[in-house]
DNA sequence: TAATATGTTCAGTATTGACTGAACATATTA
DNA sequence: TAATATGTTCAGTCAATACTGAACATATTA
């Protein structure tokens, strides 16, 4: 009987993606939500299920599980005949980060062409900054969606 | 004389771009630094001259800075027959940026393989979530590094 | 050597925001 | 209707950390 080995690695993973997630710039209770949904049995979990296993706070499941849905990492399940709501984690969910984070990169490609407003008057040496911060992030804004996209068609072929 | 009107956008500008560094999980401070780099003039700045523009600490300063250097966005610079610093932004700084925030993939690959390990005896329909996260942060872990060598060469016969 | 100019370290403060837990809402069953 | 089961809201706590400012270090000039 390895249970207690086996509860243990688990607890162990949903603390390393909480970790990894808090490093990202978001909750670690909402790491480990999704840390625990990665490997539970069934993928299916209530609020109450998560509260328990994570030995957290029920209201801390509610606005986590939220976050995570507006996200569009988890989704809300209701099975016919249970008045319990479930999570899952979505097929698209890490693309849906991922795209989220490319935000970013819209962000500082803008900035850089205010910053340039604001220079307009100077020589092309001051400018050269904010060209190179400019060129680099519209080149990966312009880049990163193609990339998204040949990672769908190679999704699509594999599960055909 | 419009010089309060031009301050007054320059400080927004650095205000902005300090808040973004936040948003992208960096302290405040080091990121109105780097905006003032982006627009000052001369464009390289003493510890002493970005504290008083920022209305900053020296000791802000000073670990903000040396944070910066670190990720490899600015460099610190030293003109001969001066006694003090100077610091400058780095033109590898965006793509020095750009390589930290990679490391957060490698990482998200490296927990989905850790937690396919722990369902090694599971079935294929309890591993699909882990290996969804897999593939799609593997194929980023291999692509983005190439994408970033295409920006390279671009630059490169940019600025011939 | 003292006086000045410059930069760093670090202990302490202040602020932010994740998280808890109790009160509240809603639905279901008896 | 009461009793139970489930989930959300929100005021308050706690911990992490960005930031300040004073003490300290170092170098330069007189």
């Amino acid at each position: 009987m390895r249970n207690r080995q086996r509860e243990s690695e688990q607890q162990q993973f949903i603390e390393a993606v909480g970790l990894s997630f808090e490093q990202a710039g978001l909750p670690r209770m909402a790491g480990r939500i999704l840390g625990w949904l990665l490997i539970c049995d069934p993928p299916h979990q209530s609020p109450g299920e998560l509260a328990e296993v994570l030995q957290a706070s029920k209201g801390s499941i509610s606005s986590m599980t939220r976050l995570l849905e507006q996200l569009g990492v988890i989704e809300r399940l209701s099975l016919p005949g249970e008045r319990r709501d479930y999570f899952r984690i979505r097929s698209e969910s890490w693309a849906a980060l991922f795209k989220r984070r490319m935000e970013l990169v819209s962000n500082f490609r803008q900035l850089a062409d205010r910053g340039l407003e604001l220079l307009s008057e100077h020589t092309p040496e001051q400018r050269q900054r904010l060209d190179e911060m400019r060129n680099m992030y519209a080149f990966f804004e312009y880049e990163v969606p193609r990339l998204l996209e040949r990672w769908e068609q190679e999704r699509r072929s594999q599960s055909e």
